[in-house]
DNA sequence: AAGAAATATCACCGGCCGGTGACTTTTCGC
DNA sequence: GCGAAAAGTCACCGGCCGGTGATATTTCTT
């Protein structure tokens, strides 16, 4: 009655489709977020899942299949992940000042928690293809619904370009973060301990603070 | 008496080393910068050279002194790009928020323009390796001095964390430029077109001067 | 001109990759 | 129980990779 064990310490595995099939995908979804998108292959994932790389070819077609499987999981994770920020529960920001503050802090914990998040953002500026992009869409919608919801009906601030502003902060959280994963720093301003980004958190705070202040 | 004419459509080549090994750095960096890091290697470099990939280990010591040898060639790179930026022969900057504006757009256009600075950026952060590493202290130490030397002696604003709030604007500038070199965008903000950029620009100037405009 | 040294090329090795055809073992419908 | 279909395994292919030893060819020294 064992479901679907397929790794580590029990390599007893039923024989049931369904079940190796979603150990191929979490084999594949770790393979990429612990070892990155250069590792990611049939053979380094069956390796890992325990089986034979044909069931890859047999179950999903290839590699696209996974990484639209990748897709859908990553969706749930996405959510999951922003349903527990500690913001999840608060009230409706009052203003947009504080909507952009919540976004740019949560996108940064998001990112900090997940590897597999990062390694796709690495992925794709780092070797566009059409597989990454599979993953890409997958993420870009649920990044969107999130902000949608959470920004509610609040007007943004006039006189300046909104969305050319946020796009700067989300790309400096995003470097930051991928960084601060690769090397532990940012040019001189490291970025390991808690401490370190409490600084950071709190320098983010500020630019938010002072970029959209009601006039 | 034909130099180092090795590539394209002169295969004649004199047995004379320098000019070999100079067309092993040049084809190394033509690898790099055109074909990303994960074609950086010896095959490939001896094949765009036209030459055997054994003269990389006789003449380099493999990929590690390749390495170095670009990081030198970066050196000049990076102060021949700043050098013609349009503003370096201006007066230096009157005031903290005019340095940072044009540190800002000074490292935007720099990678703008260097797709090999833009190659050795993404390898840093999506495969962190001794190789890269090697080239990253080559490109810190130019931006570095460039830096220091634009500041001159002019007082950071107080009442704020200066070094975090540059490394953000940075960070944002450097995930920006990759992004569009990769993708055309960054979310839904184009980054195709020199009017996009304009844009961006007109954007990130109006950031800085919010951000360390004096009290 | 002869030999030494430098320059360059070639052939080969083991290893990993993606991909596929043929095979064995279990399960299921009857 | 039996046979077919499903699930899983194995062996192999060609290709590219990094790396190395042996060899050929030119140039330099004397």
């Amino acid at each position: 009655m064992t479901k679907a064990e397929a790794r580590e310490d029990a390599p007893i595995r039923t024989r049931d489709r369904d079940g190796t099939a979603r150990a191929i995908v979490i084999a594949a979804r770790e393979v990429l977020a612990e070892d990155g998108f250069q590792s990611f292959g049939v053979n380094a994932i069956a390796r890992r899942a325990g089986c034979d790389k044909q069931l890859i070819y047999r179950y999903f077609g290839g590699l696209e299949g996974i990484a639209d499987a990748i897709g859908e999981l990553l969706g749930k994770e996405i959510k999951d992940a922003l349903d527990h920020l500690p913001t999840a529960e608060a009230p409706p920001p009052a203003s947009y000042a504080e909507l952009m503050e919540r976004q740019v802090l949560g996108l940064l914990e998001l990112l900090r928690r997940s590897p597999l998040m990062r390694q796709i953002n690495a992925w794709e500026v780092a070797a566009p293809s059409p597989l990454v992009s599979r993953l890409v869409v997958a993420r870009s919608r649920q990044l969107l619904s999130w902000s949608k919801e959470l920004r509610g009906t609040l007007p943004p601030p006039p006189g300046m370009d909104v969305s050319a502003t946020n796009v700067v902060l989300f790309a400096a959280v995003q470097q930051l973060v991928l960084s601060a994963a690769a090397v532990g720093d940012y040019g001189a301003v490291p970025l390991r301990t808690e401490d370190d980004w409490d600084r950071m958190k709190k320098t983010l705070i500020r630019i938010v603070a002072t970029l959209y202040r009601e006039a």
